[in-house]
RNA sequence: GUCCCAGUAGCUCAGCCGGAUAGAGCAAUAGCCUUCUAAGCUAUCGGUCGGGAGUUCGAAUCUCUCCUGGGACGCCA
């Protein structure tokens, strides 16, 4: 507990930097090298304290260090409650004293008892100066680390629904998943991204027997999508009124499954339909992925899990059809096989499975889907367990929250979906209209009008927690100012713009000297300090939005300066030192965003 | 009925590995462009943190219970 290459839970390589010897400043140099600001700093306070209250080990200061609501407060505080049983002192005097004793510590620039509080202002200068040295060092990887080693994670993302639009919901999955994986590749994770396309079951018979009675072939190939999700709808609402439909559909699935070639044209067909719109809208998005193989890939790779979990003796029979008994883990019955011998959903998904344990030797096995079937993946894994393999343990579900309509699901049967090739054009013609109207003399307007109005779509996905149902809005998701993804690309704009005119140049010396006294500066480079916390903790929950939440944060404050401050003004020196921190803001802007899958503009 | 998720300002959400006056954005009101892009900034207004009980020096945060909304719960995926 006495060294910091124990305390620190991350950043292990970088922590053997740190040495106790180093005179203080210098040890804030090292230990800023990448790790956790409060862990660090509130170690080296810590230790401070340590030196002078010997009634309590480093350790337990360390965690009650927090940081202050207010910057006025300081950077770090100590709450002297849990010394007073200790003391038989009230927390009050504790600080007193505790301010008397540390003040003349050549950590802190000033300490202050305030009421139970010890609060602790850290020296600034050789802080920032090594935040924008390693900022400058590392460029775009400043906050990548090598954590992962190379190790596989599989992520499965997106995966809609062959002849079924692409919906909001679809978004979700998508966007969040692909920022995951971003996260990863900064974390040295080898990211795998994986379209688990529903290319098969019985939704196919649906279609086909619908096509065949009231498809258009030239109205399909127009516009498939479209067509084929009316003949959808249209199946289900006949039959309502005529059941033979169903039974109809039936018979069109098996012929595909037995492979009659017929269907498995039409099946084919529709498949290479959707899946060109897909494409269109992954561009949009910039997207791709690293296998696109659907479930109809795992059809031949099914019968071999039946056979092995008979063989391990963990089928049942049970009401006529062949289940997986979990009640030792209070979970119902996983199904495997179906009464007439189909087999289902998880029997799917334990194929692929194992086929991307054999594939990828994945150390982790994502999947982004809706958390409406947290029950499936957790019968999933256990299966697996049960059938011996210890590596369902790296199999994680990510749920996340409905898109709601009028505070309900949306519904693909009932036609009632909104079309995300729809927002996105909105989007993309609102991002338009305002350029026409702020900036109409823009180069590649076109372009900026798409980024920004993509970026809108996916920040505003991305922006809160993924648990969270959003209702649909689309006058909300329109507006461009505020907690948005144009606000952020704005501030990186501007500040790329004063960089252009500003001519600024790259220079070795990273101190901030006068500059360092500006209002907004201290907040900046403290908020540019946490970048790879915010980074690793959001790969380590599995959540984008605390990256979303940080640019914002970091945009804020960025504005916050540009309003305060003429960055092009004063001497040249000046001028070239402020647009050093602008330099840096930028650059972990654009990589934030990056992160969440959207991309900034110069100029826009 | 059982299990999972959520309930914080008029609206959308942070905060929830316990700590100082509970923070943003939108909306409303009032300001700031003859000097770096006003997609911006500043200020004001606005909260019984769903209700109750418990643990604690201290609870939006932890525990229990109840209420409300959403979801899942065997032959769809």
């Amino acid at each position: 507990m006495d060294s910091p290459k124990q305390s620190g839970t991350t950043g292990k390589t970088r922590l053997l930097l740190v040495r106790d010897e180093f005179l203080f400043c210098n040890r804030i140099y090292k230990i800023f090298l990448g790790v956790e600001f409060k862990m660090t700093i509130q170690h080296i306070a810590a230790k401070e304290i340590s030196n002078i209250v010997k009634d309590i080990t480093v350790g337990e200061i360390m965690d009650k260090l927090e940081i202050p609501p207010d910057t006025s407060f300081g950077d770090l505080a100590f709450p002297c409650y849990i010394l007073a049983k200790q003391l038989r002192q009230s927390p009050a005097l504790i600080a007193q004293s505790l301010e008397e004793k540390l003040s003349k510590s050549d950590v802190f620039e000033q300490v202050k008892a305030v009421g139970p509080y010890l609060n602790l202002f850290l020296k600034q200068a050789p802080i920032a100066k090594n935040v924008l040295t390693e900022i400058f060092t590392m460029g775009a990887d400043y906050g990548s680390s090598k954590k992962g080693s190379g190790e596989s994670v599989t992520i499965d993302l997106s995966s809609p629904n062959i002849a079924k639009p692409f919906s909001m919901g679809h978004l979700r999955s998508t966007v969040i998943g692909n920022s995951i994986a971003n996260i990863a590749e900064k974390l040295g994770y080898k990211a795998i991204r994986i379209n688990h396309l529903g290319d098969w079951g019985t939704q196919f018979g649906k279609l086909m027997t619908a096509y065949e009675k009231w498809g258009d072939e030239k109205r399909v190939k127009e516009n498939p999508i479209k067509e084929l999700n009316i003949l959808y709808v249209r199946f289900h609402e006949e039959a309502k009124v005529d059941d033979s439909l169903n039974d109809e559909a039936r018979s069109w699935f098996k012929k595909l499954e037995e492979g009659h070639s017929g269907a498995t044209a039409l099946w084919k067909w529709f498949r290479d339909e959707s899946l060109k719109e897909f494409q269109k809208i992954y561009d949009l998005l910039n997207v791709s992925f690293d296998s696109m193989q659907g479930e109809a890939f795992y059809n031949d790779k099914m019968l071999p899990i039946v056979e092995e979990l008979t063989e391990k003796g963990l089928l049942l029979e049970s009401e006529g059809a062949m289940v997986v008994d979990l009640h030792e883990a209070e979970l119902p019955p996983a199904l495997i096989k179906k009464k007439d011998g189909a087999s289902l959903y998880v029997t799917r998904d334990l194929a692929a499975a194992k086929f991307r344990q054999n594939t990828y030797d994945f150390t982790q096995s994502l999947y982004v889907v809706g958390h409406e079937q947290s029950l499936h993946f957790e019968q999933v894994k256990k299966v697996l367990h049960k059938m011996g393999y210890e590596w369902a343990n790296d199999m994680h579900h990510i749920p996340f929250g409905f898109i709601l309509q009028d505070g309900k699901k949306m519904s693909t049967r009932k036609g009632k979906t909104i079309l995300l090739e729809e927002v996105l054009k909105q989007m993309i013609s609102q991002a338009e209209h305002n350029i026409k109207e702020k900036n109409p003399t823009l180069a590649n307007k076109d372009k900026v009008a798409e980024l920004v109005g993509v970026g809108a779509v996916i920040f505003n996905d991305l922006k809160q927690s993924r648990l969270n149902s959003v209702e649909f809005n689309i006058e909300n998701m329109l507006r461009f100012e505020g907690e948005t993804g144009p606000y952020v690309q704005y501030t990186y704009a501007r500040a790329s713009t004063l960089l252009m005119k500003g001519g600024w140049q790259k220079s070795d010396d990273c101190e901030l000297h006068d500059i360092l006294k500006e209002p907004y500066v201290w907040e900046l480079i403290i908020t540019l300090e946490k970048f790879p916390a915010v980074v690793e903790r959001a790969f380590r929950d599995y959540e984008p939005s605390i990256v979303s939440r940080y640019v914002i944060e970091l945009a804020r404050y960025f504005n916050q300066y540009y309003g305060k401050i003429r960055v092009l003004s004063g001497t040249d020196a000046e001028q070239q030192l402020r647009l050093t921190l602008v330099k840096v803001v930028t650059i972990v802007l654009k990589d934030g965003l990056r992160l969440l899958g959207i991309q900034a503009p110069e100029q826009m």
